[in-house]
DNA sequence: GCCAACGTTGGC
DNA sequence: GCCAACGTTGGC
């Protein structure tokens, strides 16, 4: 049974044609403890996201991707120095930083923003409606991600 | 660029 | 353990 989530990522760091390019990621730099939580104890291979755009002109879901990791896995950008995300508190002994691996799946035939999110009743509740909320991964209910893909043009 | 909302830090 | 101050996110 999978799960579904929303990931978002700001398109100037890292766009969905950017992981369409690369294939898959590893998701790191996350320094939320939310957001780790739900890396390291709900996401499962197989679980689709939805690729979101944050922090830019039109922010929305590009298209869909795949969690493609069995478990979460340290996050190596915290052991090194020279990364922005590096955290000195963090032993390779007791990692503070897990991430996924993503894979890319499929683009949408056309992005939905979140402008469309927000009118759409049916989508009522979803968390990226929300403002002001700040979590850039978030749990979707089943019913929402299907709503979501429809409205991408999918399936 | 503004600023609301939120998460984190640190003094007490 | 409280909470004010601070930093960050992210829509607009």
């Amino acid at each position: 049974m999978p799960c579904y989530w929303l990931m978002k990522s700001e398109p100037d760091t890292f766009s969905f044609d950017a992981l369409k390019a690369k294939g898959s990621t590893l998701w790191d730099g996350v320094r939320n403890y939310q957001a780790r939580n739900l890396m390291r104890d709900e996401m499962r291979k197989g679980d689709r996201v939805l690729f979101y755009h944050s922090s830019c002109a039109e922010p929305g879901v590009q298209g869909l991707a795949r969690v493609a990791s069995a478990q979460a896995v340290p996050d190596p950008t915290q052991f090194d120095p020279s990364s922005d995300y590096y955290d000195p508190k963090s032993t390779e002994a007791a990692p503070r930083w897990v991430c996924v691996e993503v894979a890319y799946d499929r683009p949408f035939k056309q992005g939905v923003t979140l402008a469309r999110i927000k009118e759409c009743d049916a989508l009522e509740g979803m968390l990226v409606r929300k403002r002001g909320q700040r979590l850039s991964i978030q749990p979707v209910e089943k019913a929402h991600f299907d709503r979501i893909c429809k409205m991408g043009g999918l399936f």
